[in-house]
DNA sequence: AGAACTGTACTATACATATAACACAGTTAT
DNA sequence: ATAACTGTGTTATATGTATAGTACAGTTCT
């Protein structure tokens, strides 16, 4: 069974990204597997305290990529192919650190500049 | 009068907020200073083919934050105190880049496999 | 004084997000 | 078979974002 017990919901972005985000993490770090089972949509509303509909939205988006399975009345499960977890991972990055490569560059960021304050920012978290 | 010639519209995050970060950063790099003056709000609008009500969204949002000045009739400027560049370039740098590591700490990433990513996409735009 | 600009403030509409409260059909375990 | 779970769908409500259109008051320039 998948585990939210990392998920710490955010601001500014919608929470049922954040719950396909969370989900799209552990896929990339190989924590989550091709066949794991995913909490029901009630349990899992319950427990990270929002409404069952915005968990089914998450679920229902990632079953349109096809990384998750669920069928009337059963349970539902990760599906994963070889190549998922690389198109996964290679998404993320460039999403995120894309996103913060732009606002450095323009702010007037050397690249010297950023790599030490990555350097600085890893160390103090 | 302060451009906006490098602003490009992202997705995902709303667009009065991408006004504001965008004179954030500006300020932040000092190509914005104390009495700059700004567009009004229907020229810039009419400039990023945006609502006037989204431009005063986020004028009126820099306004509450004290680094911008408007009265009726008379055009706006920026307010800028000695301190406020520092405070605003910190606040910008733990928003983007302290999101960021932890994205990547939550992925599995080194630091050293952060520091490569970031080098290649710094070259690559 | 008049024209053209400025900020400010409404109204109405539309869409996305999030909530609550249901209902119904299929699956699983006892 | 029954109970308790599962996914799926509906309705209604509220809030935030963004649009269009309009109006009014103050400022600036000629």
């Amino acid at each position: 069974m998948i585990s939210f017990e990392f998920f710490t919901p955010g601001e500014g972005i919608p929470l049922y990204l954040q719950i396909v985000l969370y989900l799209k993490r552990g896929i990339a770090m190989q924590e989550i597997r091709d066949g794991d089972e995913l909490p029901s949509r009630r349990v899992l509303s319950a427990l990270l305290g929002v409404n069952p509909g915005t968990v089914q939205k998450a679920y229902h988006m990632l079953e349109e990529e096809g990384l998750l399975i669920s069928s009337q009345g059963a349970k539902s499960y990760m599906h994963l192919r070889e190549d998922t977890t690389a198109r996964i991972r290679k998404e993320l990055l460039s999403a995120d650190v894309g996103g913060v490569v732009h606002s450095l560059k323009q702010m007037g960021y050397s690249l010297e500049e950023a790599l030490d304050l990555m350097k600085k920012l890893w160390s103090e978290t």
